[in-house]
DNA sequence: GTGAAAGCGCTAACAC
DNA sequence: GTGTTAGCGCTTTCAC
């Protein structure tokens, strides 16, 4: 009956425009650009093409257009639930006008970032780059010119989305000192992350009054273990209270502190940062800053576009949120520099 | 000097093969089937591929070779570190001969795998589904006669890769066994999810000896807070210690325990299944039976190229082990039915 | 508003 | 062992 479906597996633009009538560009204009062609032949395209099952060919798309419908996200490990999310977040923002995840998981390597971008870059319409060490020249050139989004990291004429650390830095300082603390450790990470010594810089900008002091607890890898060798530094500088540089670090400060006899949060108080699950499900739950993950996803996907269509890059920061939960942070015990 | 390169943004494989003197197909030989040409030819063209930083355009490569050299990982929910771990086995897998990894998450919906795997299913040469709950008849329409690996599922001439799930009941029962207790709950997973019937089959034809009674608690969503959901039937069925079902319903159940006063081990002892990051992290941290992640990794990545080679679809299974850790599984308290 | 034709960059028969 | 010639399935000028 009516014209033979082609014997291929998969039906094509052609098969599409047998069935309908008309010639394959027609129907790709149907396709892609709806406004272009007859209201009645838009139907008739239409219902072929769903008569067929018809999915366009990306590749030959790609091929012929240029354009991917893909975006890359690059994490320094995925099985850190704070990327996951920053992953998820991507991916759910594309669900008006879906394009496909390419990810890649570079294993905290420098150089292995750099060999995702270039193999990568070729495949889609731009790349989202967490929290990249590499070096931002690098990175562009194994971009060859395609947009890239970099999150917690600033770079000059690149896009980048991220988490506003000056507000990290004050929800979890305000919170711990309106609890009573007056001497409260902060916890960096390694130098070479921007999101760091931003807010190392914060630190040196912000007035909590003269009874509040503040110390900096060294610097030391963003992991659970490098969260527990801080420890030692934390019982020396005698601070109450420690905000600490993300929620798995905070995890393995608690885990050392217990390990040495100090309770959490009767000896020690405790603010994690970015609002993993995983926070909500350690004992005693972790208090934290939870950094608004789908916005950066979403910051991120419209950073792409906009050098996309614009060329134009930007800057967007995104507000966290104090999690306050039962709990790591309490007020200090009356024993301590009460 | 020499011959001039494109003005093009990117070389392509005639600005390569002018450059080394020789035609686009010798070049595309060489490339991809260094056996192929002469020795000499060879220098000569990597030499002219490296210097002009030539990337194959995988598009092309695909319309013409039908080879996608790309591979999709379908999950409920790449926030569950599990799911996460084995993203990221696969890409490692893919080390040797580099392929893109298009990741989908699927908020646990079985309507949104099945979209999933159309979509992606004409852009990758397989696809593997992590514990996919659509019928297997959609999902196999859906992928088109694509290659499809399920993970920790099983279906008639569909490949699976799966964590021997008698071999996790029995290390987890065995340990608490050993550890002296006598009446030992096992907790399991959604109805819906084959790793959970399985235990359930297991249980049947496992043999503890006389004095181990076993009692099945209940069914529950695989979340902490199922977990959690599952204490009155823990507390109700008087046991010692419970296997649960995974390691974050292990973490809800040891959370909802301590906030009935239940101290773990010495009051209830937990061990959970998958070997995630977090159960390293809680406190105390959670003895566990870790699946092999890396393996299933390997063994999805390998079932999807038997079945682009021989066409030939397989099941293999991988053995976990039991991880100890400092711990919430001990010996029970003497007074309970001591 | 629609058809015709020319590629996008590559691989895969074929000849030589 | 290497060059030639066709396409793969689309999008996009162009005419009309």
């Amino acid at each position: 009956m009516s014209t033979a479906p082609s014997t291929r597996s998969v039906a094509t633009l052609d098969d599409v425009a047998d069935a309908a009538g008309v010639h394959a560009s027609t129907v790709s204009r149907a396709l892609s650009r709806p406004g272009m062609v007859h209201a009645d032949t838009l139907r008739r395209v239409r219902a072929a093409a769903d008569r067929l099952g018809y999915v366009p060919n990306r590749a030959a798309r790609q091929l012929a257009g240029g354009r991917t419908a893909a975006v890359a996200v690059i994490v320094p490990d995925v099985t850190n639930p704070f990327f996951a999310g920053i992953v998820q977040a991507v991916q759910r923002a594309t669900a008006d006008e879906p394009r496909l995840v390419l990810l890649a998981d570079t294993a905290m390597s420098a150089g292995t970032e750099v060999d995702a971008v270039a193999s990568l870059a070729g495949n889609v319409d731009g790349a989202v780059l967490c929290s990249p060490m590499a070096p931002v020249g690098r990175l562009r050139e194994a971009a060859r010119g395609r947009p890239l989004v970099l999150v917690n990291r600033r770079a000059r004429d690149v896009s980048s989305v991220e988490v506003d650390q000056h507000a990290i830095v004050r929800l979890a300082l305000d919170h711990l000192a309106a609890l009573g603390h007056r001497r409260i450790g902060v916890m960096l990470g390694p130098t070479s992350y921007w999101s760091s010594s931003e807010r190392s810089r914060c630190l040196d900008r912000l007035d909590l009054g003269a009874s509040v002091e503040i110390v900096r607890i060294g610097t030391s890898r963003p992991t659970f273990d490098g969260g527990r060798a801080c420890i030692d530094a934390v019982v020396d500088s005698e601070v109450t209270a420690v905000a600490a540089f993300n929620d798995v670090m905070a995890l393995g400060l608690v885990a050392a502190a217990s390990e040495r006899g100090l309770r959490v949060p009767d000896d020690l108080s405790v603010v994690g940062s970015d609002g993993v699950s995983i926070g909500a499900m350690s004992l005693p739950a972790l208090t934290t800053v939870a950094a608004p993950v789908s916005e950066l996803g979403r910051l991120a996907l419209r950073a792409v576009d906009e050098q996309l269509t614009g060329g134009s890059t930007s800057t967007s920061s995104a507000s966290p949120d104090l999690v306050v939960r039962s709990s790591t942070a309490a007020p200090p015990a009356r024993r301590s520099r009460g």
